[in-house]
DNA sequence: GTGTACATGTAATCCGTTACATGATTCC
DNA sequence: GGAATCATGTAACGGATTACATGTACAC
């Protein structure tokens, strides 16, 4: 029995969420390039997600293949470049919906915040240092966050993007909550800072 | 030459984060056993960072006995239960503290959210179903959040435990942040759903 | 005496990254 | 002509999980 046949009968296969989110990525705009899903994914799916490495994402189009889900042709040779470009086949399609539309748990948000894990260990530092290692933390959000905006402009452009653009205002919000909480942070180091020295002496 | 005397003359060892927040453990209490440090990381530690499984954690404290970071002993005769319990040595409490003091960038937070990813597809769901995954975020969320203030309020009468307090009062914020984010998003997809359908007819 | 918690560890497997290798095309 | 971008892929490796296997001690 082959994996197609298998998985008409028993519902969605079981594939890990990046696939699901290669998938996804193709289910906006046909006949992309692994290459070009990688920039589509860096620019939008890694504010919430994740952007997988390119060598993972080819592998993902392979195994996408190899299940039915997504079908690839190289260009003719009267194209200029040499690239493969993969489609959803109507079985994709279908699969990745029964996906999208079921109820199982999508499960718990991961994070991991190496920042935090390294003010947990703070009474091991100068504040300098953590004060710099959260200054640092602050500047990079806000680049991002001016990224988010910059996709969430794209995106508003595009009537079919809604959803896209749910995930993305999500993303907005969360970039500046990520900032309010790092403030309040630095506010209770210094309290630390000040309060921890007397008490020490 | 041996993996101790290369890195007291070139700086803490380079290893995975993982092994830091092992050794941090470690460092709060002395002489802990593998199934402790997993019940400790539970408690706390994975509210903003992350808990290793039980397997790895074991894995993880012989990586750091190999590099002379902490050292064990099994339980003599007489004590009740076979176990082996790890204690930091000097130079892991050095190597630690250099880690934890450095400047060297701690490195983005890694934010993997999967009902976000879900929503993003949106388009192919219904919108109960949405709903229905956002509520349960919300239900899980506020779960956590009550176990997050026990471990507050635990940690609140350890007058050492001050930089593990701003840990999880941090993640304390994150998880009202959380909730926030979440009924931002209820809204913007009752909107979705009240608009969509009439444009799509 | 039975279930739960304590306690440790191995093996198989998978997910994912980095480094490497290669080559065409386009822009300046 | 040279750099950047487009484009694909392999190999080595490491991080981490789940499943499995085993056994003791304690509480009811």
């Amino acid at each position: 029995m082959t994996n197609r046949q298998k998985w008409e009968e028993a519902g969605p296969p079981d594939l890990p969420a990046t696939a699901w989110a290669v998938l996804g990525l193709l289910s906006f705009r046909g006949a992309r390039t692994g290459y070009e899903l990688k920039k589509w994914a860096d620019a939008s799916l890694r504010f919430f997600y994740w952007s997988p490495a390119i060598s993972q994402i080819y592998a993902e189009l392979r195994r996408l293949e190899r299940w039915g889900l997504a079908t690839s042709r190289t260009s003719g040779p009267q194209e200029p470049r040499a690239a493969r470009r993969y489609t959803l086949t109507d079985a994709g399609r279908a699969a990745l919906a029964a996906w999208a539309d079921g109820v199982d748990d999508p499960g718990p948000p991961v994070l991991k915040h190496p920042l935090v894990l390294r003010l947990w260990l703070g009474h091991l530092a100068t504040p300098e240092t953590l004060r710099a290692l959260v200054e640092r933390h602050l500047a990079r959000t806000r680049d991002e966050l001016a990224e988010v905006r910059g996709a969430l402009r794209r995106a508003e452009r595009v009537p079919q993007w809604a959803f896209p653009l749910v995930a993305l205002a999500w993303s907005e919000r969360r970039h500046l909550a990520e900032l309010a909480l790092a403030e309040e942070m630095l506010a209770d180091l210094a309290r630390l800072a000040a309060a921890g020295p007397a008490t020490g002496a």
